[in-house]
Formats: C-alpha cells, sequence, structure tokens
DNA sequence: TTTATACTACTTGTATACAAGTATACTTAT
DNA sequence: ATAAGTATACTTGTATACAAGTAGTATAAA
C-alpha cells in the first residue's frame, strides 16, 4: 500500500473503516483511483490490511457520497466530475444562504466572534504554507456559520456534504500552495466579506462573497491539475 | 417481536439490515420505541432473529438520520420531535423550490404527465382507503419532481431526507385514513396545483401549493395521535 | 458509613467463516 | 467451428468469534 493522502493527525481517534473511508476517498477523489474502476472488499482488506468489515462500512460511506457505485458484483469508482463540483457549489449556496435569512434574524455577536478567530488561524496557515491546516480551518468556518443556527437537518444535509467537500479542498489546497501561493490573499479577503456581511446583515454582501468563492473555477482547475499529477504515477488497478 | 408496522410487501428484494432499518425506524417514530430507549445490538438482534451484522448496518442508517444517537454503549432513541417535523419541511421546502426554479427552464410536458399519472394512482388509493398505498404514491410524486432535474446531490439530499419522510407519512395517512378520509380531497386538490403550476411555470402558485401543504398542521397532530395510541400499547423496554 | 478495589456483565469494533449467487472460462458434444 | 452445459473462482450478505474497553455492583478495608 502507497502513501497516504488523507491526514493522519486527523484520524487519531478514528476506526479502522473510518480510515479506509477517509483514504479510499482523497485516492478517488484526487484521480489516484481511476473513475470505472471496480473495486473490490477483498482486494481493499488485503491493501488496507484490515478485515472485510471495516472495507464494507467504509465502502456504503463512500456510496452515500455517490463516488462509488456499489453494484452486484463489486463497488464502481464514479469519481468527481466538474459538474459534480457544481453541484456541490449549487447545494452549498442552497444551504447557506437559507443558513443566512436565520442568521441575521440572531444576536450574530458570538459567532462573528468565532469567525474571526477560525479566520486568523487561517492566515497563519498560509503563513507558514500549511495547506491541510488552512483546509482544515476552512471548512470551519463554513460549518460554523451553518451550525450556528441550531437546525437539525440542514446540519444533517451538510454532514452529508462534508466529507466530499473536505477531500475535494485539501486537494485543490494543496495544489495551490505550491502554484498560486498568493491567490490565499484573495480567499482570505472573501472570508472577512462574509464576516462582514453577518455582522451588518448585509444579504447583498454575503452573496456578492459567496458567489465570489463559486464563481471562481480556479479550484475545479486545480483538482484537474492535481488529477492529471495523480494519474501520472497510478499503478494500472486491473 | 410484535407485528411490523412497516409494508413488508415493500421489502421484497430488501436485505436483512434493510428490514431491520425500515422497521426500526417505523417503531421509533410512530413512538412505539420511546425517545431515550437505550437500543442494544444483541437485543435487536435476538428481536429481529438476525445477527448483529445487519442490526449494526441498520444502526448506522438510522443514525445518519438522526433519529438515534450512537454513543459509547448502546443506541440512544432521539424520535421525531415537532421541531424535527417542521425542519424536514425546511428543507423539503428549500429543495422543492430549487428544483422548482430548474424545471421553468426545461420541457416539462413528459414530467407533467407522469406526475398526473401518479395523481391518479393517489386517486385510486383514496377509493379504495388503501393508506399505504397513497403515501407511497405521494413519496413518488415529491421523488419525480426532485429527479426531474437530474441533479445529482439534491437527489443525494432527497435520499438522506426520504426515509424519515416516509415513514412519518405513512403513520399520518393511516392515521388520517380512519379520522377524517373527506381530508384526503383536498391534498389531492392541492397536489393537482402543484402539477398545473408546473405546466405553467407559475411560481406563485407553486409556492402556494408548497405552503398550503406545508402550512397544514395537521399531519403533526396526527402523527402526535398515532404515538399517543402506540405507546399505549408499549411494551415497557426496560 | 464511606472509600477503594475487583469482578461481572455488558458494550463496541474487527476478524473470520459460511452460504448463496454470478460471471468467466473451459470443457464436451454436435 | 460453434453451441450448450459445467466447473471454478470470484462476489455479496449474514453469522459467529474474539479482543478491548466500560458501567455498575458487590466485596473488602478504613
Amino acid at each position: 500500500m502507497s502513501d497516504l493522502l488523507y491526514p493522519i493527525k486527523w484520524l487519531s481517534k478514528a476506526s479502522a473503516g473510518d480510515r479506509v473511508a477517509h483514504e479510499l476517498r482523497m485516492r478517488i477523489i484526487s484521480g489516484k483511483i481511476e473513475s470505472g474502476t471496480v473495486l473490490s472488499e477483498n482486494k481493499l482488506a488485503a491493501d488496507f490490511s484490515v478485515s472485510r468489515s471495516p472495507v464494507r462500512d467504509a465502502l456504503k460511506v463512500l456510496a452515500s457520497e455517490r463516488i462509488i457505485r456499489l453494484e452486484r458484483m463489486g463497488a464502481v469508482v464514479v469519481g468527481l466530475s466538474k459538474q459534480d463540483i457544481q453541484e456541490i457549489y449549487d447545494v452549498r449556496l442552497l444551504i447557506e444562504t437559507f443558513v443566512f435569512e436565520r442568521i441575521v434574524k440572531m444576536d450574530r455577536k458570538d459567532l462573528v466572534r468565532e469567525l474571526s478567530k477560525v479566520l486568523e488561524m487561517m492566515k497563519i496557515a498560509v503563513k507558514y504554507k500549511d495547506a491541510d491546516e488552512f483546509s482544515y480551518q476552512d471548512v470551519l468556518f463554513h460549518e460554523t456559520i451553518i451550525r450556528s443556527i441550531d437546525h437539525g437537518y440542514v446540519s444533517m444535509m451538510w454532514q452529508n456534504l462534508k466529507p466530499v467537500m473536505e477531500s475535494f479542498i485539501l486537494l485543490s489546497m494543496r495544489q495551490r500552495i505550491e502554484d498560486d501561493i498568493e491567490d490565499f490573499d484573495r480567499i482570505l479577503e472573501n472570508h472577512a466579506l462574509y464576516i462582514e456581511a453577518i455582522e451588518t446583515g448585509d444579504r447583498k454582501r454575503m452573496i456578492a462573497s459567496l458567489h465570489q468563492n463559486f464563481d471562481d473555477v480556479q479550484e475545479v482547475e486545480d483538482l484537474w491539475k492535481s488529477q492529471q499529477l495523480m494519474t501520472k504515477g497510478v499503478e494500472p488497478h486491473d
């Protein structure tokens, strides 16, 4: 088994099943395991040096995220297309605009303070060129916003979306921290704008900030580059 | 083990894990298993006469739906509160309004035809006082709308929501077919209005039809009644 | 009576075993 | 050479076994 794509430190207390799920997700989204590949529970168990039980758990999770398809014989890798990424953004936009409408009716002081903290963390991460830490804080930023309205089913939707988003952002940021380090300033600025929008309850500014993120196709390009990079060194997964 | 709440005929090709998940979900949402109860994998396996494996699968599914909470020792039943049901409607409204915006930009002829068919089925179900069939068609109606825009991640959100919705609607309709059979006319009319809104692309009418559904708290009352009914005959699940 | 320790009866997560089903390849008969 | 049937090497779903850990209880000591 080759080295891991998912940060080991994020898995400190995770079960074997979780580890397999996270690592497999990264390999699929990065393109290291190509779309169309048929995964076998037994082969995966051998690859990861675990039994079939945790592998089965992992495959169920990945199937619910639609990056694999469970069929009669074997799990077929689907992966993430550009359209998928667009769709993820659709849903994120959908969720976050809903959340914003709730937020503006609440006391937002604590939230703004919390988000400011996360933003500072992101700045430090950029300073030390730590793509993984940056990704973590980026995801946390949006999760903090979403969870602030205390809506069980919206949180649920986020939980379903999060793992794929996280992997995708991780890969994208790792790529970008090599190619476009100065681009992170723009991302940081965008997040600052988001905080301002929440603070002032300015719906327009919030939408603008969101779209500025979403219209930025850079991340898609990053992922594509990353996939090219990966598939070069891929072992033929017959 | 007492008799089943979930229609057996809907489980013809389902695995043992699916059966357990569906039945357990019904018992939890109906209140037959009360909130706070701690479920044990071994006890459940014995109750359903299966091994722990399918029970584990089922518990994972129910946990992702947030009707139970997986803890260190045992799975704690959470159940559905009135707020949860309100939240489900929030999300359904969110999804369906998004879907509608896409639909009005498409050719809607086939969709309208398909929906009309489902609506006729619903009418027959009412005629024969078949609450289960009615529920099935009702869920199918909304699923047909949502899947028509061919959006993977929106479909995913629906898939995550569907099982709980389905159970909830089933219980509510079974209650209502006893108490308020004439009320089904109003529901049918509402669905007809929905189809019209799609056909004409009339956003306002669609929103109206949606709200008419959502503002109707009857379903919540039905569920509550159903729960009262159930908890009377509940065996103390120490 | 209170505190500490050890024991019992649970729990989960993982590994392994087995039954039933399916696709591929290889016979064998025509 | 081709078609039909059969063997085999896979697959999944379920059952069972085992290790590690946790709550609660009972017993022992102060």
